[in-house]
DNA sequence: CCAAATGTTTACCACTTGGTAAGTAAAGCG
DNA sequence: CGCTTTACTTACCAAGTGGTAAACATTTGG
């Protein structure tokens, strides 16, 4: 509340600590994200970060009061990340095709990100009713946004839910499947993720424009 | 090895045994694919079953070994599903066709097998390897039998492997994202799993066989 | 400059974890 | 029948878990 005009020359002390919150929040995120929850012990995030348990314990009185923290971030950034996208200027469509780029974006180089998102959700209980809770308004505007391409004609009519529904899960999952992939014996190329994101695009596009609009665009 | 023609009603030791293992077996691939492996201890599982933690490590000589196991059964059942699927009759397309409502039948009514593969490949290490190895057989005959369908021209002809790379990510990503998509506040139905299998399978089709072709088909 | 607030550490603690050791009751076999 | 093997339990244990208490150093406000 301060915000001295005075002096400090570096942080002030609400500063600094807002910077070791920060700090602690994206390793956490990290390390939750790739290893899952009760798999990283406040010790081992406290070795990551070059301080003690106790200090973490400072900031927020619980582990589980941290994984709340935690998911709050997941959440803002993903939102930041995708509302972006949503603003973005252009057609019906080639925002669209803006929106998959970005997630595939996302899922390329911050791939914890969507995988603490689905860690949490898979944990269920409260944290799945925060994360709920924190994306409620994106999905609020994604499913406005759809509203009014529908209205404007430009994706075929149907229900919005349901469109975001299959959108949102055939993108991140063909985005964040690369792991088990991976693990199968298939190494993705950034040759194969390009393939695929051009395949999913159409895909979508058949999906949301509708296969009526889609041969008077000779299948774009 | 005895397998005793003589008298034992029920089942022989060695039968009885095997039915223990199978049952712990079956309890932990359930709880290692809802919960993530770290999450269940071994009393946990114990408490399941109504035995103790000691029982289990007389079977297998620690909770890794026991992984190991699961992992094994996993990839079995995953094999014994998607094969039955591959061998079944019907030209090209129809037998894709069979597969992906084969996938999405296991992703209902089997989350956890699903879960458990997606949980292991994110642990990564010797873990992830042992699914590599025993998926591979399966691997290797889905790309044989792409590679039969593009020489008979009922395929679009391409990479087999990125075909696999496409098909897989796609199709398990709309069949498992229902998590997610739950943890958001979209509660997916029956109607709306089979809608979007219906459109998936569309997208498959042009993806696979080709739009030049799909035309010809008006779009099927 | 002193005292209070703040951020962090050291010292602990109760409990859970995977794992070992030893005992036991029944089945199998000579 | 006795004796071994098998499937399991009870009794432990050392290490690691999340969390508390208190000491300590630094900053900040009066």
């Amino acid at each position: 509340m301060a915000l001295a005009v005075t002096s400090p020359p570096k942080g002030s002390r609400a500063a600094r600590t807002r910077a070791t919150e920060d700090r602690i929040l994206a390793v956490a995120l990290e390390s939750f994200g790739t290893k899952g929850f009760d798999s990283v012990s406040l010790d081992d995030l406290a070795a990551d970060l070059g301080i003690t348990k106790q200090a973490i314990l400072y900031h927020w009185p619980s582990k589980r009061a941290l994984l709340d923290a935690v998911i709050d971030r997941a959440a803002l950034e993903l939102i930041i990340e995708f509302d972006g996208a949503l603003a973005e200027e252009g057609s019906g469509w080639s925002r669209v095709e803006s929106i998959v780029r970005r997630i595939f974006r996302v899922a390329m180089r911050r791939p914890e990100l969507l995988g603490f998102i689905r860690e949490i959700s898979r944990i269920g209980g409260d944290a799945s009713l925060r994360v709920t809770a924190d994306l409620e308004p994106f999905v609020a505007r994604a499913t406005a946004y759809f509203e009014r391409e529908m209205d404007a004609g430009r994706i075929r009519r149907c229900d919005p839910g349901l469109l975001l529904v299959s959108a949102y899960s055939t993108v991140l999952g063909a985005a964040t499947e690369v792991e088990v992939l991976r693990a199968v014996g298939i190494e993705p190329t950034l040759r194969s993720t390009v393939i695929r994101r051009r395949e999913l695009l159409s895909f979508l596009y058949a999906a949301m424009v509708g296969p009526a609009y889609a041969e008077t665009q000779a299948l774009r």
